[in-house]
Order: C-alpha cells, then sequence, then structure tokens
DNA sequence: GGGCGCATGTAATGAGTTACATGATTGA
DNA sequence: TCAATCATGTAACTCATTACATGCGCCC
C-alpha cells in the first residue's frame, strides 16, 4: 500500500494527471520507490474505481486527453489511515547483497576484496548523489537525510568487512 | 538470482532436500531472505532442468520420498559466477517506510511522534534479536553483523527524527 | 524532417505468494 | 487421540514489469 500512500499523498497537495505523477516520482524520488509507468497509471485506475479518486480529463490542443486526478473525501480518509499505518510500523529491510557476503568465505580473500571494492565504488557513488541534492523542504527532506544516513552506515560497514578481509591476506 | 545463489550455496556445502532448505533458510536467514515453500520447489525443479542441481530420491519409512539435490559442475560454475556478480555489485535497497515519513508533514507533531514511536518498538526488538544470536562463525556472521549494523543505524535516525518532531511541539 | 518529450493504454509475461491437498510420523 | 512436524506438490491469483502501440507538439 506504499504505492498507493504516495500516490495518494501527492495527489493531496495538488491534482496531477497520470504521466506527471510518474515524471514526479522519477524525477525526485528514485531512492525509496521505483514505480514504473504502466503501474501508475494501474494504481490510477484502481483507486478511481475504488473511489478515493476523481478523474477530470482536460484537452490541451490536439494531444491525448490529460486524466487529472483529485482526491475524494474517501481518498483523503484512506491518506489518512494509510500513512498512520506506515508511520507506525517498521517493515524490515531486506538486502539481497547479503547472500553474497554469506559465502564470501568460498572465495580467495584477495578476490573477493577486489569484487567488493567495486561494490564500493557505486555505493561511494550513491551516498555522493544523495549528499548532493541540495538541502529540501516538504516532501523530500526526511527521504533524503534518511538515505543519507543509511548510505553512510553501509559504507562504513562495508570498509570494515574490507578491512578484516585484507587482515586475513596478511597473516 | 540472490534466491538462486542461495539454495546453491547451501546445497555446495551439503547435499539437501527442498523442505530441509526451506526450513534451513527460514530459521536462520530471515534476516535477509523470505523464500516461500513453493517458491523453493519451483527454483530447485527450475534448476535442475537446467542442469546446475541433480535430484536423488531417498525413501525413509512410508513418507513422502525425499528429493536429495547436489550441484552439478555446472552448479558449481554459476554459484561462482552468481556468487562474483552479487560481490561486486551494489543494489540500493528501497525502504517503503520512507514513503510515509515524505508525508510526515502532514500529521500534528504529538501525533506524529506517537506513532514513531510505535515503529521504534518494533524496530528496537528487531536489534535486539539480532544482537541475541550468538556469534557465528560461516555463513551467518557477516549476515548478523551487517544487520546489527544496520538496525543501530536505522535505531538512531529514527530517535533523530522524533527528537526533532518534538522540539516542534515544544515551541 | 527527424527525434525527443508529452500522454495514454494494453497484452503478455514473470516472479512470487496464497491457499489448498495429500498422507505418514512423532510426541504429548 | 489429536496436534504438530515431516515432505511434497499444484492451481489460482496478485502484483508489477516489459514491451509494445498510438499520435500530437516542439525544437533544432
Amino acid at each position: 500500500m506504499e504505492r498507493e500512500l504516495l500516490l495518494l499523498g501527492l495527489l493531496r497537495r495538488q491534482d496531477m494527471h497520470g504521466y506527471q505523477l510518474h515524471d514526479f516520482i522519477e524525477s525526485y524520488m528514485t531512492m525509496c520507490v521505483d514505480l514504473k509507468k504502466a503501474t501508475a497509471y494501474f494504481l490510477l485506475d484502481k483507486m478511481e474505481q475504488m473511489g478515493w479518486i476523481t478523474q477530470n480529463s482536460t484537452q490541451v490542443g490536439n494531444r491525448p486527453t490529460r486524466r487529472v486526478y483529485a482526491l475524494t473525501p474517501l481518498g483523503e480518509e484512506n491518506f489518512q489511515r494509510l500513512l498512520r499505518e506506515n508511520l507506525a510500523s517498521y517493515l524490515p529491510a531486506r538486502f539481497g547483497s547479503d547472500i553474497g557476503l554469506a559465502f564470501v568465505g568460498e572465495l580467495p580473500a584477495t578476490e573477493a576484496i577486489t569484487l567488493l571494492q567495486q561494490r564500493r565504488v557505486t555505493l561511494a557513488e550513491s551516498l555522493a548523489n544523495a549528499q548532493a541534492i541540495p538541502p529540501h523542504e516538504g516532501v523530500l527532506q526526511w527521504v533524503i537525510e534518511h538515505q543519507v544516513v543509511h548510505l553512510t552506515a553501509e559504507l562504513q560497514w562495508l570498509d570494515q568487512v574490507i578491512g578484516r578481509l585484507s587482515e586475513n591476506t596478511h597473516s
């Protein structure tokens, strides 16, 4: 229900059409959601059918009509509910990368280090990107800060792993 | 491919049947994977068809025959490949909980704090659980340590958020 | 005039989960 | 004896992605 919450939250601040919503999410919220176009349209249709949002078609020139969505009272109700549910619950993050870590002992330490250093490059880039985003008010503020906190911890951790693996090679 | 890597990695250390694999994963690896029974069986079938593993049925009493799997050379090859790929790449974690955070400003600070404190309880429990696991050698060592590092950072971060929100209520 | 951005939509596919069904064994 | 555990399997379903198709408008 996170995706629904997100769409409702964005529509609450401003009526928008599907393309616009997807565009915003893709531009500014990639660090916490990945919502494809088809999914966005699908979800909007679904929420319209449930009566959470209403649709208002506007024509601009000869382009395909924009389907501009707005929250209904029922939508607002559900926004409130979903927001509270989301804030109150902690859903543990799963790290697919940990499975590799589980078997890192099967590789010679020197090779493991080389591979993890490649991982480190991408991770450091992600962190740099997150830190490069100028301070935000509003929607993104906490999300970006959280991302920075998380990535910093990940980087420290990875360095520790690499450090301990290289101790093994010196002996 | 993480799930395949995991199954291959476990089979590499010891031949096992589906139930056994699922059981091990559910008992000891919940913090990094959630693999349902049906999925485990499906994946094993798939990997058998691809020639990564072979099956050896053994009957114990009158029970359903155990289908004990073992790695083939092709399976070993793919284990090596998948492990290297996994270690070398960083796949960013997505936090569904961040979407709530994005809209936390829509709630009165006092209520937001109450909700986040509920989140904190679960989070603190997860951390306590992870820390309670006795020091491990082998497969789980790094995974558990990583989990502790991550959860500690999350908890600190959450406390910071709650702290800053309560500043708002004092003014 | 050609490619990109706007704006929608849908059919096929895939991965994974749910919810079943079966039936023997073990232990309280 | 009754529930839980062992051990498998599969059909239906959900959710999301991929990969298309359409066609206008804008800018170089």
